[in-house]
DNA sequence: CCGAGCCGATGAAACCTTTCAATTTCTGCG
DNA sequence: CGCAGAAATTGAAAGGTTTCATCGGCTCGG
């Protein structure tokens, strides 16, 4: 196997210098056509491949987006990649998903790899309200929205109205009478976690009916997992102290505590009505269909990417901007009989 | 902003020589502690941020696995990656998760931009059987693994024996007594469609019965929406041809199926069993559990990067090997009444 | 007191591309 | 046919890191 082709090797082929080979590449409009031509064929037969990290090393910054979740396993966070990557294609960037697993110390460590990356810039879900690593990387440099996860002034942030959305399911199930009601959701420090359950509060001081019945349930985690043992909890309460409904901070857990409640025989929603978040598409198929509050995932990443990119052309004149969404509730038979 | 500094500037700092200071940052060892100190002092007053470009540049390869997927947002690939990532991660490498949605192009593209950024090595899932992009750039020296696709022997692939799961699939179906069976998957190029297809054949032919038990219903893809698509045109048959069971080539398919199926007012299994395929989380919390062939998927992700890092290593003396493991089928309500 | 040998530090070269000012070639017009 | 101006091409410099052959200084044994 002979050694890789670089542009020199290219440019002796053509019988051009090495400039030329390189404006065929990055501006053809400058080279005359025949030339072009020759240029293109010499790269054909040698099997020529540009070398990215040098074009970066000279660009100085690369093509390449970080985009840091909490939890790839969750459809929420796919979704939103989905938009995220579809806007970032048409800026010609690619992107790179990066899984913080609600740990900041990964969080950290993909912020530091991507700043050695020169990335283009980062697309984060920070772990916690306050990431002093984010601050850092965006004062050297690399530009930074924040996502899902609404922010003061001083950065450019796309987000959904949290707070709005726990008012609609609390609201809801406070409509359908119930009076014990249980948040589950869970770390408490996660802000998208604790701006629902604020929301629910106010629901419930709106509809006038005392804190006391609304009962948190903090969860280690935000998955399927998590909901089942929360479930196995919640079962275990005698009929008459357990709630009657649960709002939990995101789908997979409430399909968690679906789970569990049809396993030990519970009915759903006649001894327990759930309200999810996020609305992903498993939320339609699940065992009892699940009421969810919908978030415009697709949208939410397209938003943020659009920032991103204003970000970074518009170096000095760029105005940070917060974007905000609001959610919508779907109503389903997890939380009334069909 | 002052300019980012460099290891020329960290240098001058410390009072020592550029080679001092990416001794300190890649042989510490070689370094005596007095000036390492003060080499770490200079930059962290600095703010250094090491230059991953450059540094790739010189050292000729990168340190990024790419993994490139027909659908991010299946969960079997999200905890395929899963498998990858903290495999690789033990071995200091980043993974990006490329996702080809089923596209020839789009794949081509990905493994183009890989190429250019001589990434460390490939994981694909290709779309086609044979995929000459993936030949081109293993013979200009990226190393690649497939996965979830055996292969010949002349490169390494790690995968999951798709013919044994679609006879375990169908003869769990055969045994429950069902003789109009449907197989629900596409497109049939994609080699899983087909290998588990070929399964379930066999399995028809062991038990003696006429090949026209099975019909295929081709998809367009293998996504919830298909899957609900093939639904409507199941329900739509009129009950005395109407198959009795389903085996779908995955589980999204098959949740699809069954949504419908609940839609329309159809009883699982007591109209039509339905068996998926991988054993994601949500196929056990759907409306009705379903039977599916389970997957090793993280094991799956490690085992295919432990090769790629073999391969990459080994990089003469390396035998191509093909790591096939064994699915397992886990029955639940979708095939059998609790 | 001298030389061998070791540890630590040095600095120039190499990695490959892009840019841009300078130079050559071409085109059209007087 | 010559010249101005446009178009095409050139080639050297720059970008930041790592490597490696080399050198300086110190210790220890003779």
């Amino acid at each position: 196997m002979r050694e890789p082709a670089g542009v020199i090797d290219v440019a002796e082929r053509a019988g051009v210098s090495i400039g030329t080979v390189s404006n065929v590449l990055n501006h053809p409009e400058r080279v005359a056509p025949a030339t072009r031509d020759r240029v293109l064929r010499a790269i054909a037969e040698l099997g020529f491949v540009r070398n990215e990290a040098a074009r970066q090393l000279r660009a100085g910054r690369g093509r390449t987006v970080g985009l840091v979740v909490l939890d790839v396993g969750n459809p929420f966070f796919t979704d939103l990649a989905a938009g995220v990557e579809k806007t970032a294609d048409q800026y010609g960037l690619s992107v790179v998903l990066c899984n913080s697993g609600d740990d900041a110390e990964r969080e950290e460590h993909h912020l530091s790899l991507l700043e050695e990356q020169r990335a283009f810039g980062v697309l984060i879900t920070p772990v916690a309200r306050r990431t002093p690593a984010v601050d850092v990387i965006r004062r050297r440099g690399t530009p930074v929205v924040l996502v899902d996860h609404g922010s003061s002034a001083r950065q450019c942030s796309v987000s959904v109205n949290d707070q709005v959305g726990g008012e609609f399911a609390m609201a809801h199930l406070i409509a359908q009478g119930h009076k014990r009601i249980a948040f589950v959701g869970g770390p408490l420090p996660i802000k998208q976690v604790s701006e629902r359950l604020a929301g629910a509060r106010l629901a419930l001081r709106a509809a006038g009916m005392r804190p006391g019945a609304l009962t948190v349930m903090e969860t280690r985690a935000l998955n399927v997992a998590a909901g089942r043992q929360t479930g196995d909890l919640i079962a275990d309460l005698p009929a008459r102290s357990r709630p009657t409904a649960v709002f939990c901070a995101n789908d997979l857990l409430a399909l968690g505590v679906l789970q569990t409640m049809t396993r030990r025989g519970l009915l759903v929603p006649g001894d327990l009505a759930i309200v999810g978040y996020d609305d992903i598409d498993f939320a339609s198929a699940a065992a009892v269909p699940l009421t969810s509050v919908r978030q415009p995932s697709a949208q939410l990443g397209q938003a943020a990417m659009e920032l991103l990119v204003d970000e970074a052309h518009a170096a000095q004149s760029h105005q940070h901007r917060q974007v905000v969404f609001e959610p919508e509730l779907v109503v389903r038979e997890s939380t009334v009989l069909g």
